[in-house]
DNA sequence: CTTTGCACCTGTTGGC
DNA sequence: TGCCAACAGGTGCAAA
Protein backbone atom coordinates (compact mmCIF):
# COMPACT_ATOMS: atom_id res chain seq x y z
CA UNK A 1 0.00 0.00 0.00
CA UNK A 2 2.27 2.67 -1.22
CA UNK A 3 2.48 6.07 0.54
CA UNK A 4 4.85 8.77 -0.13
CA UNK A 5 8.52 6.38 0.91
CA UNK A 6 7.07 3.76 -1.29
CA UNK A 7 6.52 6.05 -4.33
CA UNK A 8 9.76 8.33 -3.67
CA UNK A 9 11.19 4.81 -3.52
CA UNK A 10 10.11 4.18 -6.82
CA UNK A 11 10.54 7.08 -8.44
CA UNK A 12 14.46 7.05 -7.88
CA UNK A 13 14.89 3.66 -9.48
CA UNK A 14 12.93 4.07 -12.10
CA UNK A 15 14.25 7.41 -12.78
CA UNK A 16 17.94 5.61 -12.32
CA UNK A 17 17.02 3.40 -15.16
CA UNK A 18 15.40 5.27 -17.43
CA UNK A 19 15.96 9.07 -17.38
CA UNK A 20 17.07 9.86 -20.79
CA UNK A 21 15.94 6.96 -22.82
CA UNK A 22 13.34 7.06 -25.23
CA UNK A 23 10.08 5.06 -25.82
CA UNK A 24 10.05 2.16 -28.57
CA UNK A 25 6.58 1.20 -28.12
CA UNK A 26 3.79 1.24 -25.97
CA UNK A 27 0.88 -1.85 -25.39
CA UNK A 28 -2.07 -1.32 -23.44
CA UNK A 29 -3.03 -4.98 -21.31
CA UNK A 30 -6.63 -3.66 -19.20
CA UNK A 31 -6.96 0.06 -20.23
CA UNK A 32 -9.83 -0.16 -16.95
CA UNK A 33 -7.90 1.69 -14.02
CA UNK A 34 -9.42 3.57 -11.65
CA UNK A 35 -10.19 6.01 -14.87
CA UNK A 36 -10.09 4.90 -18.35
CA UNK A 37 -5.74 4.95 -19.10
CA UNK A 38 -5.74 7.53 -21.96
CA UNK A 39 -5.09 5.17 -24.32
CA UNK A 40 -4.26 7.52 -27.58
CA UNK A 41 -1.32 9.76 -26.12
CA UNK A 42 -0.04 6.61 -24.38
CA UNK A 43 0.50 5.42 -27.56
CA UNK A 44 1.12 8.52 -29.00
CA UNK A 45 4.53 8.62 -27.08
CA UNK A 46 6.10 6.64 -29.51
CA UNK A 47 10.20 8.32 -29.78
CA UNK A 48 9.37 10.13 -26.96
CA UNK A 49 12.34 10.90 -24.80
CA UNK A 50 11.87 10.90 -21.12
CA UNK A 51 13.49 13.42 -19.77
CA UNK A 52 12.82 13.38 -15.63
CA UNK A 53 10.64 11.90 -13.52
CA UNK A 54 9.39 14.04 -10.46
CA UNK A 55 6.42 13.23 -7.66
CA UNK A 56 3.89 15.35 -6.54
CA UNK A 57 2.19 13.74 -3.17
CA UNK A 58 1.91 10.19 -4.14
CA UNK A 59 1.19 11.14 -7.84
CA UNK A 60 4.48 10.18 -10.23
CA UNK A 61 5.03 12.65 -13.11
CA UNK A 62 6.63 11.50 -16.05
CA UNK A 63 8.11 14.50 -17.63
CA UNK A 64 8.21 13.62 -21.64
CA UNK A 65 9.91 15.72 -24.26
CA UNK A 66 6.25 16.37 -25.33
CA UNK A 67 4.10 16.17 -22.41
CA UNK A 68 4.19 14.95 -18.89
CA UNK A 69 2.22 11.11 -17.98
CA UNK A 70 0.68 11.78 -14.50
CA UNK A 71 0.41 8.09 -12.94
CA UNK A 72 -0.48 6.99 -9.12
CA UNK A 73 0.01 3.66 -7.70
CA UNK A 74 -3.35 3.70 -5.85
CA UNK A 75 -3.46 0.80 -3.41
CA UNK A 76 -1.45 -1.87 -5.11
CA UNK A 77 -0.07 -0.37 -8.19
CA UNK A 78 3.77 -1.33 -9.16
CA UNK A 79 6.40 0.16 -12.04
CA UNK A 80 9.03 -2.59 -12.54
CA UNK A 81 12.01 -2.22 -14.91
CA UNK A 82 14.04 -5.19 -16.17
CA UNK A 83 16.65 -4.97 -18.29
CA UNK A 84 17.54 -8.62 -19.34
CA UNK A 85 16.84 -8.31 -23.40
CA UNK A 86 14.48 -10.73 -23.33
CA UNK A 87 10.28 -9.42 -22.17
CA UNK A 88 9.61 -10.96 -18.70
CA UNK A 89 6.71 -13.49 -19.27
CA UNK A 90 3.22 -11.39 -19.00
CA UNK A 91 1.68 -11.52 -15.31
CA UNK A 92 -2.11 -11.56 -14.68
CA UNK A 93 -2.81 -7.76 -14.00
CA UNK A 94 0.23 -6.28 -15.72
CA UNK A 95 -2.11 -3.69 -17.37
CA UNK A 96 0.69 -1.66 -19.55
CA UNK A 97 4.13 -2.11 -20.78
CA UNK A 98 6.15 0.24 -21.94
CA UNK A 99 9.53 -0.52 -23.74
CA UNK A 100 12.78 1.85 -23.85
CA UNK A 101 15.41 1.51 -26.06
CA UNK A 102 18.02 -0.40 -24.47
CA UNK A 103 15.52 -3.49 -23.90
CA UNK A 104 14.46 -1.44 -21.32
CA UNK A 105 10.87 -3.20 -20.55
CA UNK A 106 8.79 -0.94 -17.75
CA UNK A 107 5.65 -2.61 -16.81
CA UNK A 108 2.61 -1.04 -14.94
CA UNK A 109 1.27 -3.99 -12.27
CA UNK A 110 -2.27 -3.23 -9.84
CA UNK A 111 -4.03 -6.23 -9.21
CA UNK A 112 -7.21 -3.99 -7.84
CA UNK A 113 -6.46 -1.83 -10.41
CA UNK A 114 -6.68 1.44 -7.70
CA UNK A 115 -4.14 2.92 -9.76
CA UNK A 116 -4.26 5.42 -12.65
CA UNK A 117 -2.75 7.09 -15.47
CA UNK A 118 -3.33 10.49 -16.62
CA UNK A 119 -2.07 12.82 -19.68
CA UNK A 120 -0.81 15.95 -19.17
CA UNK A 121 -0.04 18.83 -20.80
CA UNK A 122 2.17 22.06 -19.14
CA UNK A 123 1.96 21.58 -14.76
CA UNK A 124 -2.00 22.03 -14.96
CA UNK A 125 -3.95 18.94 -13.73
CA UNK A 126 -7.59 19.30 -11.85
CA UNK A 127 -6.45 16.12 -9.24
CA UNK A 128 -3.03 18.46 -8.56
CA UNK A 129 -5.15 21.55 -7.88
CA UNK A 130 -6.23 21.13 -4.43
CA UNK A 131 -3.16 19.95 -2.80
CA UNK A 132 -1.87 20.99 0.92
CA UNK A 133 2.12 21.12 1.54
CA UNK A 134 4.66 18.28 0.80
CA UNK A 135 5.61 17.09 4.15
CA UNK A 136 9.34 17.08 3.41
CA UNK A 137 9.57 20.47 2.18
CA UNK A 138 9.77 24.18 3.88
CA UNK A 139 6.22 24.65 2.99
CA UNK A 140 5.39 22.34 6.04
CA UNK A 141 6.60 22.82 9.42
CA UNK A 142 4.59 22.86 12.82
CA UNK A 143 3.11 26.74 11.94
CA UNK A 144 1.46 25.71 8.80
CA UNK A 145 -0.15 22.38 10.21
CA UNK A 146 -1.31 24.25 13.62
CA UNK A 147 -3.07 27.05 10.75
CA UNK A 148 -4.30 24.32 8.76
CA UNK A 149 -6.08 22.55 12.24
CA UNK A 150 -7.30 26.19 13.73
CA UNK A 151 -11.07 25.18 12.41
CA UNK A 152 -10.46 21.24 12.22
CA UNK A 153 -13.05 19.72 14.88
CA UNK A 154 -12.18 15.94 13.64
CA UNK A 155 -9.75 13.89 15.23
CA UNK A 156 -6.33 14.26 14.51
CA UNK A 157 -5.98 11.24 12.97
CA UNK A 158 -8.55 12.44 10.29
CA UNK A 159 -6.93 15.68 9.61
CA UNK A 160 -3.69 14.07 8.83
CA UNK A 161 -4.68 12.09 6.62
CA UNK A 162 -6.75 14.67 4.71
CA UNK A 163 -4.50 16.29 1.28
CA UNK A 164 -5.71 19.70 2.17
CA UNK A 165 -3.70 19.46 5.35
CA UNK A 166 -0.84 17.71 4.59
CA UNK A 167 -0.24 15.01 1.64
CA UNK A 168 1.64 11.77 1.63
CA UNK A 169 0.64 10.72 4.71
CA UNK A 170 -1.78 7.30 4.74
CA UNK A 171 -2.70 5.38 7.02
CA UNK A 172 0.44 3.78 8.19
CA UNK A 173 2.69 6.56 8.41
CA UNK A 174 -0.26 8.98 10.20
CA UNK A 175 -0.36 5.90 12.76
CA UNK A 176 3.01 5.75 14.00
CA UNK A 177 3.88 9.76 13.61
CA UNK A 178 1.33 9.90 16.14
CA UNK A 179 2.67 7.24 18.35
CA UNK A 180 6.17 8.79 18.35
CA UNK A 181 4.24 12.31 18.99
CA UNK A 182 2.81 11.38 21.80
CA UNK A 183 -0.44 12.65 20.16
CA UNK A 184 -3.99 10.65 20.78
CA UNK A 185 -5.35 9.54 17.30
CA UNK A 186 -8.80 10.54 18.66
CA UNK A 187 -7.53 13.83 20.15
CA UNK A 188 -9.51 17.12 18.22
CA UNK A 189 -7.17 18.29 15.78
CA UNK A 190 -7.73 22.15 16.70
CA UNK A 191 -6.83 21.51 20.36
CA UNK A 192 -3.35 21.15 19.35
CA UNK A 193 -1.34 23.46 21.20
CA UNK A 194 1.49 24.77 18.37
CA UNK A 195 4.32 23.12 20.74
CA UNK A 196 2.41 19.96 19.94
CA UNK A 197 1.86 20.89 16.20
CA UNK A 198 5.95 21.45 16.11
CA UNK A 199 6.50 17.60 17.33
CA UNK A 200 4.26 16.58 14.66
CA UNK A 201 5.14 18.29 12.26
CA UNK A 202 8.68 17.12 13.04
CA UNK A 203 8.05 13.36 13.31
CA UNK A 204 6.15 13.65 10.16
CA UNK A 205 9.26 14.50 8.44
CA UNK A 206 11.31 12.12 10.24
CA UNK A 207 9.16 9.38 9.67
CA UNK A 208 9.09 9.62 6.07
CA UNK A 209 12.66 10.39 5.89
CA UNK A 210 13.72 7.04 7.61
CA UNK A 211 11.09 4.89 5.70
CA UNK A 212 12.56 6.33 2.56
CA UNK A 213 16.27 5.62 3.79
CA UNK A 214 14.95 1.99 4.77
CA UNK A 215 13.30 1.99 0.54
CA UNK A 216 9.87 1.99 2.11
CA UNK A 217 7.35 -0.61 3.72
CA UNK A 218 6.21 -4.12 2.40
CA UNK A 219 3.15 -5.58 4.31
CA UNK A 220 2.10 -7.42 1.10
CA UNK A 221 2.62 -6.26 -2.34
CA UNK A 222 4.55 -3.29 -2.40
CA UNK A 223 8.05 -3.73 -4.48
CA UNK A 224 10.50 -1.05 -5.92
CA UNK A 225 11.01 -0.69 -9.66
CA UNK A 226 13.37 -3.27 -9.25
CA UNK A 227 11.13 -5.35 -7.65
CA UNK A 228 12.73 -5.83 -4.27
CA UNK A 229 10.64 -5.28 -1.07
CA UNK A 230 11.16 -2.52 1.26
CA UNK A 231 12.06 -2.80 4.99
CA UNK A 232 10.63 0.01 7.13
CA UNK A 233 7.67 -2.15 8.89
CA UNK A 234 10.33 -3.40 10.95
CA UNK A 235 10.08 -0.38 12.52
CA UNK A 236 6.39 0.10 13.05
CA UNK A 237 5.74 0.98 16.98
CA UNK A 238 1.77 0.29 16.62
CA UNK A 239 0.60 -0.21 13.47
CA UNK A 240 -0.60 -3.91 12.44
CA UNK A 241 0.16 -4.63 16.42
CA UNK A 242 -3.18 -4.78 18.19
CA UNK A 243 -3.03 -6.72 21.40
CA UNK A 244 1.10 -6.44 21.20
CA UNK A 245 2.64 -5.21 24.38
CA UNK A 246 3.97 -1.16 23.58
CA UNK A 247 7.42 -1.05 22.54
CA UNK A 248 8.23 1.86 25.03
CA UNK A 249 5.88 1.85 27.74
CA UNK A 250 5.54 -2.46 28.27
CA UNK A 251 9.75 -2.42 27.30
CA UNK A 252 11.13 -4.56 30.52
CA UNK A 253 7.97 -4.95 32.32
CA UNK A 254 6.33 -8.18 33.51
CA UNK A 255 3.24 -7.08 32.19
CA UNK A 256 1.31 -8.13 34.78
CA UNK A 257 -0.61 -5.42 37.03
CA UNK A 258 -2.16 -3.26 34.58
CA UNK A 259 -1.82 -4.96 31.30
CA UNK A 260 -4.24 -2.74 29.06
CA UNK A 261 -2.64 0.20 29.92
CA UNK A 262 1.00 -1.19 28.24
CA UNK A 263 -1.12 -2.66 25.44
CA UNK A 264 -1.80 -1.28 21.55
CA UNK A 265 -5.38 -0.88 21.10
CA UNK A 266 -7.45 -0.43 18.10
CA UNK A 267 -10.35 2.24 16.74
CA UNK A 268 -11.57 2.82 13.80
CA UNK A 269 -11.39 6.82 11.87
CA UNK A 270 -13.17 6.63 8.47
CA UNK A 271 -13.13 3.27 7.24
CA UNK A 272 -9.38 2.88 8.58
CA UNK A 273 -7.84 1.24 10.97
CA UNK A 274 -6.17 3.01 13.99
CA UNK A 275 -3.69 1.41 16.28
CA UNK A 276 -2.43 3.77 19.53
CA UNK A 277 -1.10 2.75 22.99
CA UNK A 278 -3.22 4.22 25.43
CA UNK A 279 -0.87 5.00 28.12
CA UNK A 280 1.80 6.69 25.43
CA UNK A 281 -0.64 9.34 23.53
CA UNK A 282 -2.84 11.99 25.35
C1' DC B 1 -16.46 25.50 4.71
C1' DT B 2 -15.94 20.87 7.23
C1' DT B 3 -17.07 16.18 7.66
C1' DT B 4 -18.67 11.63 6.61
C1' DG B 5 -19.60 7.64 3.92
C1' DC B 6 -19.47 5.31 -0.41
C1' DA B 7 -17.58 3.33 -4.53
C1' DC B 8 -14.03 1.29 -6.92
C1' DC B 9 -11.35 -3.67 -6.95
C1' DT B 10 -9.14 -8.42 -5.91
C1' DG B 11 -6.41 -11.32 -2.81
C1' DT B 12 -6.16 -12.92 1.79
C1' DT B 13 -7.91 -14.32 6.09
C1' DG B 14 -10.86 -16.25 9.58
C1' DG B 15 -14.98 -18.43 11.17
C1' DC B 16 -18.31 -22.06 10.72
C1' DT C 1 -12.38 -29.27 3.08
C1' DG C 2 -15.16 -25.63 1.22
C1' DC C 3 -17.78 -21.51 1.30
C1' DC C 4 -18.65 -16.82 2.34
C1' DA C 5 -18.22 -12.50 4.86
C1' DA C 6 -15.03 -9.33 6.42
C1' DC C 7 -11.05 -6.83 5.68
C1' DA C 8 -7.20 -4.29 3.51
C1' DG C 9 -7.17 1.20 2.23
C1' DG C 10 -5.99 5.75 -1.55
C1' DT C 11 -8.95 9.09 -2.85
C1' DG C 12 -12.49 11.38 -5.83
C1' DC C 13 -16.97 12.35 -5.21
C1' DA C 14 -21.66 13.08 -3.40
C1' DA C 15 -24.14 14.42 0.30
C1' DA C 16 -24.98 15.86 4.96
Amino acid sequence: MPELPEVETVRRGLRRALVGAAVSSVQIFEPRLRWPVPSAQLHALVGARLLEIERRSKYLLFRFDRGTLLAHLGMTGSFTVTDEHITPPRRKHDHVEFQFERALCVRYHDPRRFGSMHWMEGDIHPLLDALGPEPLSDAFDGNVLHAALRNRAAPIKSALMDNHVVVGVGNIYANEALFRAGIHPNRAAKSLSLTRCIRLADEVKKILAEAIAAGGSTLRDFVNSAGEPGYFQQSYFVYGRADAPCKICAEGTKNTQNPKTRTILTMRHNGRATFYCPKCQR
